[in-house]
Formats: C-alpha cells, sequence, structure tokens
DNA sequence: TCCCAGGCCTTGC
DNA sequence: GCAAGGCATGGG
C-alpha cells in the first residue's frame, strides 16, 4: 500500500472522462480498474489529494505513475488557457482532476474500434465481456480475482461469428482484420511506440475500422500524443457552437489533446 | 417509432 | 476527390 499525494488528480473525474473502459467505482471513494493484466485498487483518503494505491513502491514508480502521467504538470496546461475564452475556463476547471492516461496499445486499438457509432456504457460492457471471455483468469496479490485484455494472439481464437457473439456487431469484421493484421506482422506494434504523432496516426489508419476519429483517440490514450485532438459526435458540436470562427489550436499547440478531454467530459457531465 | 451513441467503409458520381 | 448509405445494438 503506498500513499499518493497528487493535485488535479481525480479517479472519479478520470473514470468519467471516457478514456478507460475497465475502471469502476466499487464503493464511494474506492476505485478498481485493470489495465492490460494488472489491477489496481485507489482508495480516497479523508485529506484531499491524498490516496491510497493497493500497490508497492516500485510497482507505483514503474508502471501506474507512468499511467497516471503523474508528473505531468497539468496545473500548466490550466495556466496557459485563454482567460477570454469563458467556455474553456469553465471546462477546465470542472474537469481538473482529469489526467492523460498512458493505457495499452493494442487495447486501444481494440477498445476505439468498439467505441464507433456507440454509447460508453455498452462500450464497457462489451470490453468487459471480451475479457472475460477471451483474457486471463488473473488474480490480484489481495486476492481479487479479475480479468486480464485479451492480447492479438487470444483474440485471434474469435471468429467473426463469436465476436458476433459478444455483441460488437458489424464491428466484428474490422476486429477480425486489425488481429490478423498485427498477427501478421503487417502493422508493427512496437514501431508504432515510437513514432511521432503524424506518422503513428496515418499507421494506425492503416488497420481496418481505424480512421481519424479512433486513430486519434488511441495516439492520445496510448501512445500519449497530448496533440491529438478526437472529433467526436459531441466535439464536432462544441466547435460548431463554441467556436463558428474555428478553434485556437496553434495557441495550444502540443497539449490540444488535454484540452479536448476538459471539453469532452464538461459536455458530458458538466450543466450546460 | 424514431433518434442517437467517442465513425468507418463502400459505392457512385 | 467527395457525398450518401449502410451497418449492429440498446437506451431514451
Amino acid at each position: 500500500m503506498v500513499t499518493v499525494t497528487k493535485e488535479h488528480f481525480s479517479p472519479g473525474q478520470i473514470l468519467a472522462s471516457g478514456q478507460c473502459f475497465r475502471m469502476e467505482e466499487v464503493k464511494e471513494g474506492i476505485w478498481e480498474l485493470v489495465a492490460g493484466d494488472r489491477y489496481l485498487k485507489i482508495e480516497e483518503t479523508e485529506e484531499e489529494h491524498v490516496f491510497r494505491f493497493h500497490c508497492g513502491e516500485e510497482e507505483l514508480r514503474d508502471f501506474w505513475a507512468p499511467y497516471f502521467d503523474l508528473e505531468g504538470d497539468y496545473g500548466a496546461y490550466k495556466k496557459r488557457i485563454d482567460p477570454a475564452d469563458a467556455y474553456l475556463v469553465r471546462a477546465a476547471d470542472f474537469g481538473r482532476g482529469i489526467r492523460i492516461l498512458k493505457q495499452d496499445l493494442w487495447e486501444m486499438i481494440v477498445t476505439f474500434i468498439i467505441s464507433q457509432q456507440n454509447n460508453i456504457r455498452r462500450i464497457r460492457r462489451i470490453v468487459q465481456l471480451l475479457s472475460e471471455t477471451y483474457g486471463k483468469k488473473c488474480v490480484s496479490g489481495e486476492g481479487k480475482v479479475y480479468d486480464s485484455f485479451p492480447g492479438p494472439g487470444e483474440l485471434a481464437r474469435a471468429t467473426e461469428a463469436d465476436l458476433r457473439a459478444c455483441n460488437l456487431g458489424y464491428r466484428s469484421r474490422y476486429i477480425r482484420k486489425t488481429v490478423e493484421m498485427v498477427l501478421g506482422g503487417e502493422v508493427d506494434l512496437k514501431a508504432l511506440e515510437g513514432m511521432d504523432y503524424p506518422a503513428a496516426r496515418a499507421e494506425l489508419m492503416r488497420l481496418s475500422g481505424v480512421g481519424g476519429k479512433v486513430a486519434d483517440c488511441i495516439c492520445l490514450f496510448a501512445l500519449h500524443h497530448l496533440e491529438a485532438f478526437p472529433v467526436d459526435t459531441h466535439i464536432k458540436k462544441v466547435l460548431d457552437e463554441q467556436y463558428p470562427e474555428g478553434f485556437p489550436f496553434e495557441r495550444y499547440a502540443g497539449f490540444q489533446g488535454v484540452l479536448q478531454q476538459y471539453i469532452f467530459y464538461y459536455v458530458l457531465h458538466g450543466r450546460p
């Protein structure tokens, strides 16, 4: 068990920001999450900004701190927001505890192919079902049993019909093809990790079922390219309504993706 | 019954 | 090159 003291960090807001789909609030102030084949429990404490992570010092340093981007200076991002942009100021303040996670690349590829033309609750259910069906049963140090997210080899066991049985619908064919492309070495996940944003985005779009928006989500939530700015149906509406002259991307060069998450969360959970 | 959800692919021009 | 349909499923 480790104590973590951090500002601009709220597990509840990260959960509700819809970037990870295998995190849940099991009781008030207690969250559990599975990332790849790892499990973590986090508890809020009486003290503001202080949390208990149910893991060792080493695992915190080597895995969970990078995963939650705990070294990132989100206060600095907020300070660079144009004070005259009332909408963005409100959104950033409302989502002040959000961080951009560094999640597993393969998991994000599959998850965000599933996400298209779908709603967040249903995405969670499908990802959970996929993990139960094709992942591995694991046990945490404290005895919690959970299902890892299935890797390409494990998902290869699923036929298109099997995937349809997991409620993937027409996305089943995309997943099948994507699994084949990755297993066949047509797209190299290792190489993707080393690419810059434009190269990674273009390479990801070669995968079946991955267009610009999904590629941007993968770039943002797995590869941590903070310049990626996924435009989905919600964001498009905000851009049309709040930024008819265009969103000032140049002003926020290098961290537009952080602002995108503030806006997305504000649209879903904020007051109009 | 219709509309929408963190869109993408295929077709037709 | 681009606009228009089609696509699974579930909730409001």
